[in-house]
DNA sequence: AGCGCCGATTCCGTTGCGGTAACCGGGGGT
DNA sequence: ACCCCCGGTTACCGCAACGGAATCGGCGCT
């Protein structure tokens, strides 16, 4: 094993995931904000660096996690640990309340592996009868 | 059981699950839009008129029901049956499709009921530490 | 000295969602 | 004739969320 405090970062975000055709977008659920899923989704395998969430949101601005993270430690689902060294260190974690989402979202997730093409085809037979 | 094929007139909307206090306001998660939740919770006892709708939503005018029933059936979660009758007549019921949506609505309840006290009681720790 | 990296924060513009108000149209009752 | 009920629809307004650009500060490297 690579790392035994905790993680794995060699296969840390899976792209896929987060790849601008995932049918997130067209999920017709929310947790929270936009992003905190998919933040709950990258902590899921141990604490994260800021500059590392950024790598699936490479296309956003660093103040979208920025806040994102801040209303979730606000809620207690995740935490926010500083390390003072010398190349500034931001790692966050999931706390024990933040992983109780994790099924939900793995229950989202299930629906729309499973029903998200009827719905769509739902849409567009009724949107464009074209 | 009582009847799978119609549906129960006379308890028909749970006033208190559409009572202003009620947790859904706080929970972090949607459905949809914001109304489409309570929406298939008063279809999942069998089909109601649009009138009946109104009832839990006595607070809000015909548009919002309205609005959130036409997209909802177009995204195949709901049908639209008009009678041509006297008193003009219309019924919604959820298909197939909007009725898999009932689980995840338990689930996120059922989280709410479990977590949501921790979560607030982190938010107001955090945001008002006074 | 200047550049760049890390980790943010703040401001600002836009967009979309949510909500209120007003209007429509037919039938029946008084 | 008038009003009311049922079942909507449309137009309009306001706010909060979303997203992007610009800025900040310490430190190391060149």
């Amino acid at each position: 094993m690579a790392d035994a405090t905790a993680h794995d970062r060699s296969a840390p975000l899976d792209p896929d995931m987060f790849h601008p055709l995932c049918p997130s977008s067209a999920m017709p659920f929310r947790v929270g904000d936009k992003w905190s899923g998919m933040v709950i989704r990258c902590l899921q395998g141990g604490p994260r660096r800021f500059g590392e969430l950024r790598v699936p949101l490479k296309a956003v601005t660093p103040k979208v996690p920025s806040e994102t993270l801040r209303a979730m430690e606000r809620d207690g689902l995740v935490t926010r640990t500083a390390y003072d060294e010398n190349p500034p260190r931001v790692e966050y974690a999931l706390t024990p309340l933040g992983r109780t989402l994790i099924p939900l979202l793995d229950a989202a997730r299930a629906w729309s592996e499973t029903h998200l093409p009827a719905l769509l085809a739902a849409r567009r037979a009724a949107g464009q009868p074209a």
